[in-house]
RNA sequence: GUGGCUGUAGCUCAACUGGUUAGAGCGCCAGACUGUGGAUCUGGAGGUUGGGGGUUCGAGUCCCCUCAGCCACCCCA
C-alpha cells in the first residue's frame, strides 16, 4: 500500500453529520416555507461567476475576501461572496423575460476567504429573499415581516430586528460637510456598539479627516436612544434642513409604524441609527438582526434596500430591497443554545429484523407504512432484539415495530414507543390505522424534540 | 491578512521539574442473554500524542515551520 492519504477539510471548510445535517435541512424547509408564504420564488445561479461582476460593487474589503482564480481557459472568475451582487447581474439579464417586481429567494452556498471563527466560516449558506423592481416602501416593510416570521418559525422568540436608513445618516453627512467620506465615516460609526464612543471618534478623525467636532456630530446622531418614537423626533429635528435626512426619518417611522400593525412586537423591532451596514450597495433602509442571549455571534439575519445595483449591469432602473440570513452562523447559535433537534434518523420507526425467514413480511409492512408516508427503517441483518432496540434508542427513533414470529401467527404487530416506554398491539390487516397512530403521534410535540425554544 | 491561546483514541480529558511499553471515562464492536431499549459484568478494536523538522543519551512535554480550532483586530451571515 502506497503512503495513505491523509482525510482533512479546508480551514473554514466542514463537513456535515447526518444529525447537523437534518438540523440544517430542517432549517431550510422552514426558510423556505416563509419565502413562499410572502410570494417569493425560487431562483439559483452559479457559484462561478466572472471575476468582474463580482467585483463591482460592495467595497475593497469584500474584494480582498473573493476567492478568485484563472479557469482553464485563462478567464479569470471567482466564487460568489453573496447572493445580492449574482442577483443584481441575474436581474440585469433576464428581467424582460421575468417583469417587475421580481421577488425571489435563493438558498445557496457563498465563499469569502476571511478568517473563521465561531459562527464564521469561508463556505457558508446564505437564504436571500430581495423584491426588484420597486421603490415602495411596501417591500421595505414585508421585508422586516419576513424576517420577523422566519426566526419565529425557526423556533426563536427573543431578538431585535435593529433597523436604520441610509438616507439619515446621508443627509446628517451632508449637513456636516462629510458627504465625501460617507463610506469611512459610515464603516467608522458601525462599530459604535462594539468599541464605544471614543474610538470611533478616533478613528473618524484619523482615518476619514473628520475634525473632532465633526465626528462628535456624528455621534450625536447616532447615539439618539430610547422609545423609537422619540428617537424618530429628535432624528427629525436634526435633520429638518436636509431633504434626503428628513425623507429617512419619514421611511423609518413608516416602517416601524407598519410593522407593529402587522403584529410584530415593539421589543422585536428597534430603529438604531448606528446600524449603518459595511456594504457600499445599500442606499435606504438597513437591517441587521441580533439574538438577545448571544450578541457577540453578530448579526444572523441582514439586508436593505440597494436602489442602484443592477445599474452596474444594465442601463434599466432596477431598485431592490430583500435580507440574507446567515444560516450556519443561526446553526451555531442554536446549537449553543441548545435549540437543535437531537435526533440521527429522519426515520419515525425502526422495522425490527428478526429472521430473514420472515423478510417478506418486513418489506411487504415497511411498504404499506410508507406508502401512507411514515418514514420507515428496516434494519438490515437479525441482529439480536436488544442490540436493534438500543440502535433504534440512540439514533432517536420514536417507535420500534416488532413483528416476531409470534406476532406474525396472530396477524398482529408490536408498536413500542420509546419514548413512552409503552407498547401496544395493532392488526396487521388495519395497516391504514398504524400509520395514522404513528403519524399522529409524532405530529404532536413538532419542532425540536428537546422542546425547548429560544 | 495581522496578533494571542490551544491541539493527546470517535468524544471529554489524564500522564511530577523532559525519563521505560501514553492511561481513564463515555461511545463503538462482540459475548454473558437467537424475543424486548437509556442498567450490570467480561472481552475487543481504536494512537506514528494534528503533520514535518530540530535540540537531547532520551521529546506528549523544549525550539522552529506547517495545518487546524478558538479569541481579538478587520470585516461580516
Amino acid at each position: 500500500m502506497a503512503e495513505r492519504i491523509k482525510p482533512r477539510t479546508l480551514k473554514g471548510f466542514r463537513d456535515y453529520l447526518p444529525q447537523a445535517m437534518l438540523a440544517r435541512e430542517q432549517l431550510i424547509d422552514t426558510a423556505r416555507e416563509v419565502f413562499r408564504r410572502y410570494g417569493f420564488a425560487p431562483i439559483d445561479t452559479p457559484a462561478l461567476e466572472y471575476l468582474e461582476i463580482l467585483t463591482g460593487k460592495g467595497g475593497e474589503e469584500t474584494d480582498k475576501q473573493l476567492y478568485k482564480f484563472q479557469d482553464h481557459g485563462g478567464r479569470w472568475v471567482g466564487l460568489r461572496f453573496d447572493l445580492t451582487v449574482p442577483l443584481a447581474r441575474f436581474a440585469a439579464q433576464h428581467f424582460q423575460q421575468l417583469g417587475t417586481p421580481l421577488k425571489r429567494y435563493h438558498i445557496a452556498p457563498v465563499w469569502r476567504g476571511e478568517n473563521t471563527q465561531r459562527g464564521r466560516y469561508r463556505e457558508f449558506l446564505q437564504c436571500d429573499f430581495d423584491t426588484l423592481g420597486s421603490e415602495s416602501l411596501t417591500a421595505d416593510i414585508e421585508t422586516v415581516l419576513v424576517i420577523h416570521d422566519l426566526l419565529r418559525a425557526l423556533g426563536l422568540e427573543e431578538f431585535t430586528i435593529r433597523v436604520n436608513n441610509r438616507r439619515v445618516l446621508n443627509g446628517w453627512l451632508e449637513l456636516l460637510g462629510l458627504k465625501d467620506q460617507a463610506t469611512a465615516v459610515l464603516r467608522a460609526l458601525d462599530k459604535l456598539a462594539k468599541v464605544g464612543p471614543e474610538k470611533v471618534i478616533q478613528e473618524m478623525i484619523q482615518r476619514t479627516g473628520a475634525t473632532p467636532h465633526q465626528a462628535q456630530e456624528v455621534l450625536r446622531l447616532a447615539q439618539i436612544q430610547g422609545p423609537t418614537d422619540q428617537v424618530l423626533r429628535q432624528a427629525a429635528e436634526l435633520l429638518s434642513c436636509s431633504e434626503l435626512g428628513t425623507q429617512g426619518v419619514e421611511e423609518l417611522s413608516q416602517l416601524v409604524r407598519a410593522a407593529q400593525v402587522a403584529g410584530v412586537p415593539p421589543q422585536r423591532l428597534c430603529v438604531d441609527l448606528s446600524i449603518a451596514r459595511g456594504l457600499d450597495y445599500y442606499t435606504g433602509t438597513v437591517y441587521e438582526t441580533f439574538l438577545v442571549p448571544l450578541p457577540q455571534i453578530g448579526s444572523v439575519c441582514s439586508g436593505g434596500r440597494y436602489d442602484n445595483l443592477v445599474e452596474l449591469y444594465s442601463p434599466e432602473h432596477l431598485p431592490g430591497v430583500g435580507a440574507s440570513l446567515g444560516l450556519d452562523r443561526l446553526l451555531a447559535a442554536m446549537e449553543e443554545l441548545g435549540l437543535l433537534p437531537q435526533g440521527a434518523t429522519p426515520a419515525q420507526v425502526l422495522l425490527v429484523h428478526f429472521q430473514t425467514q420472515d423478510l417478506e413480511h418486513y418489506l411487504q409492512v415497511a411498504s404499506a407504512l410508507r406508502a401512507q408516508g411514515v418514514n420507515v427503517d428496516l434494519f438490515p441483518e437479525p441482529k439480536r432484539l436488544e442490540k436493534q432496540l438500543k440502535y433504534a434508542d440512540r439514533r432517536g427513533f420514536r417507535f420500534a415495530l416488532i413483528l416476531g414470529p409470534d406476532e406474525l401467527e396472530q396477524g398482529c404487530c408490536q408498536l413500542k414507543d420509546l419514548q413512552q416506554r409503552s407498547s401496544r398491539q395493532f392488526p396487521l390487516d388495519e395497516l391504514e390505522q398504524l400509520a395514522q397512530f404513528i403519524l399522529q403521534q409524532c405530529s404532536q410535540g413538532v419542532g425540536a424534540p428537546s422542546g425547548k425554544r429560544l
